[in-house]
DNA sequence: TCTTTGTATGCAACTGCTTGCATAACCCGA
DNA sequence: TCGGGTTATGCAAGCAGTTGCATACAAAGA
């Protein structure tokens, strides 16, 4: 459900495309959600449908012709609306994990590359998180005041980073250490 | 696909129920994945069909018959056969941070009120995987050596659970002062 | 020139998961 | 004895999300 919510935010924040609201997805919301490009078709239509949005057709030169979307007064109520109820808490789902429970039956070598591959993705992610963090802090500060809070989620998602890379390098170490005594 | 191994490692490590397993998920497995009664024995039907269980129905004294369920000989080659592939990484979705992410349209005590449900939440969390921790701490030694990984795995939950906990009280100690400023 | 990359939109089939319901035997306390 | 809780299993409908495919135009590079 909350899809349907992540898209009326960004496009109450600005106007726009599937194609921008996926890009938009990419660049700023990735800490805390992410969807495919036909999901968003899927749910704009279905939002328009509803009369939570409006469309507009605008022809640009030189590429596609983009169809912009932008929240009606119940779009807008519908949104503040949803905001203020608890939201249900999010069935935690690591694929990662679910191997390393089952770890046992990996060499140390094999072991070694995963966690090594898993570090990398995410010291990959927090450097994400932080280019984004520099361009908020860069940014119009009335702007910052006013989405003070999504800012927030940005510095629990830099966080969240930090703890999966320390565990991962102290884990890597752990098991350098498992090496030297059985050798 | 991952409850599929989920399972397997469980009953890998122990064999079980589908009911068995549902409570296992919420005693020991729920820092990194969750399911329901009804995925549980839909996935034990289809993994049986495929060959990777036996099953074995267990009469029992005052409670219903369970049907015990254990890995054949090729769901242990599909298992380690799995946990040596890369898992794909997870897709990130948190509800409560497009909550936040959409916060300017909540008043003050709304907002306090929200943040600190989440941190009771994850002081719950917190207090369950500690609990489990305790157990695991005065299991046997030989127990503790073999599911090591496992182990890391509950470490890891409870370390990001502390990265919830603290990014909600700082949060709310900001609010405050935001609240001293504006009176 | 031709292929690749990026912009822009969409359908159809499928899988995975949730929700609501149903059954049945037992135990315990009011 | 009657309702509520626990153990134990399952079906059916629906929704959310994934995968694969398809189209079309333009710019940039080989």
């Amino acid at each position: 459900m909350s899809l349907r919510y992540a898209v009326l935010t960004l496009l109450d924040i600005d106007p726009g495309s599937g194609y921008d609201l996926k890009r938009r997805f990419e660049r700023s919301v990735s800490h805390f959600w992410s969807a495919s490009h036909q999901q968003m078709y899927r749910e704009l239509h279905k939002l328009h449908d509803e009369g939570l949005l409006d469309c507009e057709e605008q022809p640009q030169a030189g590429k596609p012709d983009k169809k912009v979307y932008s929240l009606t007064d119940k779009g807008r109520a519908e949104l503040r609306n949803w905001v203020a109820q608890p939201a249900a808490p999010q069935k935690i789902r690591e694929p990662f994990l679910v191997r390393m429970f089952a770890g046992h039956h990996l060499s140390r070598d094999e072991l070694h590359g995963a966690l090594d591959a898993q570090l990398q993705l995410h010291r990959g992610l927090l450097d994400n998180y932080r280019e984004q963090n520099e361009r908020v802090l860069k940014s119009d500060p009335a702007l910052q005041e006013r989405y003070w809070l999504a800012h927030q989620t940005l510095l629990l998602g830099i966080e969240a980073e930090k703890t999966w890379i320390t565990w991962a390098e102290k884990l890597l170490v752990e098991l350098e250490e498992k090496r030297e005594e059985t050798n």
